[in-house]
DNA sequence: GCCTACTGCGAACAGTGCACGCAGTATGCG
DNA sequence: CGCATACTGCGTGCACTGTTCGCAGTAGGC
């Protein structure tokens, strides 16, 4: 008997009592539970006593943590919430995708370590739906579309990531100050102004909108001057 | 007493016996485990056992594990090995960096899980200077650049990443079908289409250095067509 | 009314990161 | 030299992890 992906398994059941949680709920609890005390909170055992659950029962359910994460991310993936048919208009189209996907990492910061190997669920299958053929106007070929698909997902992962303030606590002041020694050593003039410039203008006065559809412009239109 | 990641900390001592291993030494030991059994495979008992050591010695060296996932991070950087000034064509600097990543992202295929995450050692410092100085003559302002670095970085392991064979194994073997599944699904006709052609495609008759290059280029010149 | 397929779950197992504290070692100072 | 001191290696233990086993209880089908 070969292992299977959650999305795969047969789910119908006609003896035996009702079971008492479903998956959704279960993704919904673990969740709530990263996005109140991070993705290391996520055990197994706290998203069974999320659910008044004994830490055993959630293997009726699952087969794996690593099948909690699909879940995860699945759930999140249904925040893109998108139309049934891309506009024909690409720039718009993945402006929205991409405006739909900062909100929802902004939300689950967490997401952005999972979404990259987990395994499609059905939301997820929505959302490339829907950027494949947003991108058939452009012209690429597949393999293209496919790549673009990871990196747009990826960049707007990495910008969220870098918007929303960073987690406080012990282990984040000592990384803003191993930034602030790097910005101060002289022996890589570039780095060290990039991380001063990134550190003074950190209360937000440049608006974190303007740059991301900059960021935007960039990678549909590229980084070369002219 | 304040956390201190681990470039920052001290380290001279003048009394005592010397230290049997260097943080390189265990930097070594866990890159050579976590190359031959994967990440997961990478504990404090396991790396210090490598090394010939109890496991509470380990942390006469690092405070934490993410202290060794630093230093991993570091030793792979060093594989960078990069000129230490750019020529001034940010085209062949920028390809140059992509290429010695490439390498290394397939060497050590677990590194893209970390290297977003770690905090900058000297030779990925060097590795970040030497990008920012390429990305001058761009014209791009210093967020863009900075963005436009993290971009590269992720683009180049995830394309290593996938042009690496998948890793056979159970796990793997779920994966697959459940592509296929998808592929066959015709609910969702561009996805579809995209994995079909992607699973027919495997044979990798289509040379990945034509890939590589090319999708580089959309990222210097972006997307559009025309 | 019972067989049977199901459910929830307590207990246990191997493994993890990490802290404590002790024994041993080498250096600088008197 | 001798000794206090600052270091090193590390056995042991703790709280926790993902996962498995087997048992008690429940409810649909015949």
């Amino acid at each position: 008997m070969t292992t299977e992906v959650i999305w795969t398994r047969a789910r119908a059941s006609r003896k035996g009592p009702r079971p008492a949680h479903s998956l959704d709920d279960i993704a919904r609890a673990a969740v709530a539970l990263a996005d109140a005390k991070g993705l290391a909170a996520v055990s197994i055992r706290a998203v069974a006593a999320e659910l008044g659950a004994g830490a055993a029962s959630l293997y009726r359910y699952i087969a794996s943590k690593t099948d909690l994460h699909d879940l995860m991310v699945d759930r999140v993936a249904a925040e893109y919430d998108l139309p049934a048919e891309p506009t024909g208009d690409w720039v718009a189209d993945l402006t929205l995708v991409a405006e739909r996907g900062r909100a929802a990492y902004r939300r689950h910061p967490w997401a952005a370590q999972l979404s990259a190997e987990a395994s499609w669920g059905p939301r997820v299958q929505d959302y490339l739906e829907f950027l494949l053929a947003a991108l058939e106007p452009t012209g690429l070929d597949i393999p293209e579309r496919v790549d673009f698909v990871a990196l747009l997902n990826n960049w707007v992962a990495n910008f969220a990531q870098h918007e929303g303030q960073p987690p406080d606590g012990d282990a984040a002041a000592a990384r803003a100050a191993h930034l602030a020694s790097i910005a101060a050593d002289p022996s890589r003039p570039h780095l060290a102004g990039a991380m001063a410039a990134l550190l003074r203008a950190d209360p937000a006065d440049a608006h974190p909108d303007l740059l991301f559809r900059r960021g935007l412009d960039r990678l549909f239109h590229g980084i070369a001057p002219g």
